[in-house]
DNA sequence: GTCTATATGGCGATAGAC
DNA sequence: GTCTATCGCCATATAGAC
C-alpha cells in the first residue's frame, strides 16, 4: 500500500485550512501557516503568492464542498422525507468534525459576498432550480401548496445553528465534548422528526 | 426637549460598537474608531487604556442585552405559547435590525469563551434555572414530558439563523433588502407556528 | 525549490506640550 | 482633556544567494 506523499503545496494548503478557519483572515498569520505546515515562510509567497490568493483558495475548497453536497442531495431522487433525514445527518456529522467551518464561512461571506458568484458558476450550481425541485416534491408527495423557502431556511437552521453556537453551548451551558458528542447524535433523529412532525400539521390544517 | 448630548467617552465606545461588529476584533483598526467617533486616536487610548479594554466593554454591552431579554421572555409569567412567539418576534426584530451583532457574539465567544462567566456572574443570569423553568411548563401545559434541552435550541436556531445568514440569502438566492424584510416579517408568525405544531405531533404520539 | 536577509508599511501604545 | 510626534514591534512581501 503506497502512502499518499503530500507535496509542499498541499502540506501548506492544509496549514492555510487550519489556521485560517480557527483564527479567520485577519487573525491568521503567514509565519504560523508556515510553521504549521513545516516549511520556511517565503515558500507560502512562492506557491500562493499572496495572503488574499492562499485565503481564496481555502474558502472555496471549504465552501464548494459544503454546496455541492447541498446540491447532491436535494436534487437527488430520493423522497422528500428521506432527503432532509439524509441532509440532517450529513451535515451534523461534517460539521461536529470540522465546527470551525461554519463560521469561518458566514465571516468570509459576510466580508467578502462576491466571492460566492464564482463558486456558483464554477460548480455549476443554482439555488433556484434546487428550490423549485423542493417546492415539486412538497406539493406532490406532501400535498402542500406552501412556498418551501421558509421550510429549506428552516432545515438549515436546525442542522447548522447548534454547530455554529459550539461554543456558546460550551461556555453558557457548560457542556464537556462528551455531552455535545451526544447531543449532535441525537439531533440526527430529532430534527428530522421536528420538521416532519411540523409538516404534517400544515397537512391536516391547510391555512396556507 | 432637550437633547441628549453623548460625552465623548460614549461616542468613543459607540464607535467602537459599530467598528468591531462588522470588523471584528482584528480586523478593526483603533484609527478607525477614532475616525468614526470624531475623535484624536490618543483620546480611545486615553478614555479605555487599550484595545482589549475596548473591546470588551462592547462584547459585554451586546451580550448582555440579547442574554437579559432570553432570561426575562423565558423567567416571565406567560404561557409557554406566547414566550416562544414573543421570543421569536423580539430576537428576529432586533437581530435583523443588528444584523451584525449575532456574528460578533458567536466569533467572539469562539476566541475567548471566558468572556461569558464575567457576564452571567455579573448579571446574575442562571441558564439552568430557565431551563428548568421551560421543562416545568413544557410538562404542565403542554402534556408532555421530554427533554427541552432540543426545543430550547430549536427556537434558537430558527430565530438566530436565519439573521446569521443573511449575506449567504444575499449573495446565494439574491434576495434584495425589501425581500429581506418581507422574509423576516414572515418568519414572525412562521416560526412560532412550526415550532407549535412539531410540539403538537409529540402530544398524539408521545414515544418520548 | 528552498533558504536568509531585508524592504516597507501599518498598528497599538506612549510621551509630553498645551 | 485633547493634541502632535514618535517609539517599537510585527506583518506581508520581495530580492537574491544557493
Amino acid at each position: 500500500m503506497d502512502k499518499f506523499i503530500p507535496t509542499t503545496e498541499e502540506r501548506i494548503l492544509e496549514a492555510a485550512k487550519k489556521v485560517f478557519h480557527s483564527k479567520g483572515f485577519d487573525g491568521a498569520r503567514m509565519q504560523e501557516i508556515a510553521d504549521e505546515a513545516g516549511v520556511n515562510k517565503s515558500l507560502v509567497h512562492y506557491y500562493f503568492r499572496n495572503k488574499d490568493n492562499l485565503f481564496n483558495a481555502v474558502f472555496e475548497d471549504a465552501f464548494g464542498k459544503l454546496l455541492a453536497k447541498l446540491n447532491e442531495i436535494f436534487l437527488s431522487d430520493l423522497p422528500i422525507a428521506t432527503k432532509i433525514e439524509t441532509f440532517v445527518t450529513y451535515y451534523i456529522t461534517f460539521l461536529s468534525r470540522n465546527s470551525y467551518l461554519p463560521l469561518f464561512i458566514l465571516n468570509c461571506l459576510s466580508e467578502k459576498p462576491e466571492l460566492i458568484k464564482t463558486i456558483l458558476t464554477r460548480k455549476q450550481l443554482s439555488p433556484d432550480h434546487m428550490l423549485a425541485r423542493i417546492r415539486e416534491q412538497v406539493r406532490s408527495e406532501l400535498h402542500l401548496d406552501i412556498d418551501p423557502f421558509h421550510i429549506y431556511i428552516n432545515i438549515l437552521s436546525l442542522s447548522i445553528f447548534p454547530v455554529l453556537a459550539k461554543p456558546l453551548l460550551m461556555s453558557i451551558f457548560g457542556l464537556s465534548n462528551e455531552q455535545l458528542a451526544v447531543f449532535y447524535e441525537e439531533r440526527k433523529t430529532i430534527v428530522p422528526e421536528f420538521i416532519l412532525n411540523a409538516l404534517k400539521s400544515y397537512e391536516n390544517n391547510p391555512s396556507k
